[in-house]
DNA sequence: GACAACCAACTACACCTGTCGTATTACATG
DNA sequence: CATGTAATACGACAGGTGTAGTTGGTTGTC
């Protein structure tokens, strides 16, 4: 059942850079958050090691540095916290959530689209797993 | 454009219980928690004054006791919260959210259904605000 | 071999949240 | 009016997060 993977902002900041390259140094995470915000090298490191010890990411030492690596995927991290969400604001309900995404105004007609053809790919394969079975 | 309402679980809990209701005391709103969480009446207080100090709630006094109400709406929040998850996990991209409700197992055949005629209805409103223009 | 540069480890601190205990105040009652 | 009771106000503390300084060990270089 893996356990809830509930990340901050700046976490996820993180690992979004770890998700992309698959693994990278304390210099090159700092380097890549460096653009917007203005964080000390410590500062990523210490929030490294605090991501280590939650399980999320590990590291290998490589001449004298430490090279990180993710542990959990985005996946993962996207259905914790999706589903935290949903549990919380929508009683759990996911219809619920599609429902208050189309009646607030955060949908356009271009993602309506894009959501239409999502759910007719998504029909077409359960269809097909059904004719599998 | 009405700041950021981030609430954590036991804060929306609260939450829920104003918006049901529409105002609630201190007392009724720690029985009302009391069920599953084994708060003491001076935590359910100190949460309410902080929600208060934040904007999220307002109170009367009725006789020695604070009658709590909310200040912002379960929409607002919805809105706000769905929206932060959005720009951390996808981009900003609702499709993508949406996208990944289909892929992971988070949505039924059921889940489905209602989806779709949500959309439906959707597109219908949005038509007859075309026809009105 | 001494020294500078680099890096991780450790420590610190402020702020938020969940949790309460204690102090204080206001009311009702005898 | 003295008191006990009921509610709020206030202060505290632990645990997590963002943020960073300082320390100490390795290493490459003169």
């Amino acid at each position: 059942m893996s356990e809830p993977h509930q990340l901050t902002e700046l976490q996820l900041a993180i690992m979004r850079i770890l998700w992309e390259r698959k693994e990278a140094t304390v210099a090159e995470i700092h380097a890549a958050l460096h653009g917007e915000r203005g964080l000390a090298p410590t500062t990523v490191a210490t929030l490294l090691s605090r991501l280590e010890k939650r399980g999320a990411v590990k590291h290998l030492t490589v001449s004298r540095q430490y090279v990180y690596y993710p542990v959990i995927s985005e996946d993962e991290v996207r259905s914790s916290m999706v589903a935290e969400l949903t549990d919380q604001l929508f009683d759990g309900d996911v219809a619920e959530l599609v429902s208050h995404l189309l009646r607030a105004q955060d949908v356009s007609a271009d993602d309506l689209e894009k959501v239409k053809e999502l759910i007719a790919t998504h029909e077409a394969g359960l269809e097909a797993s059904d004719d599998r079975r």
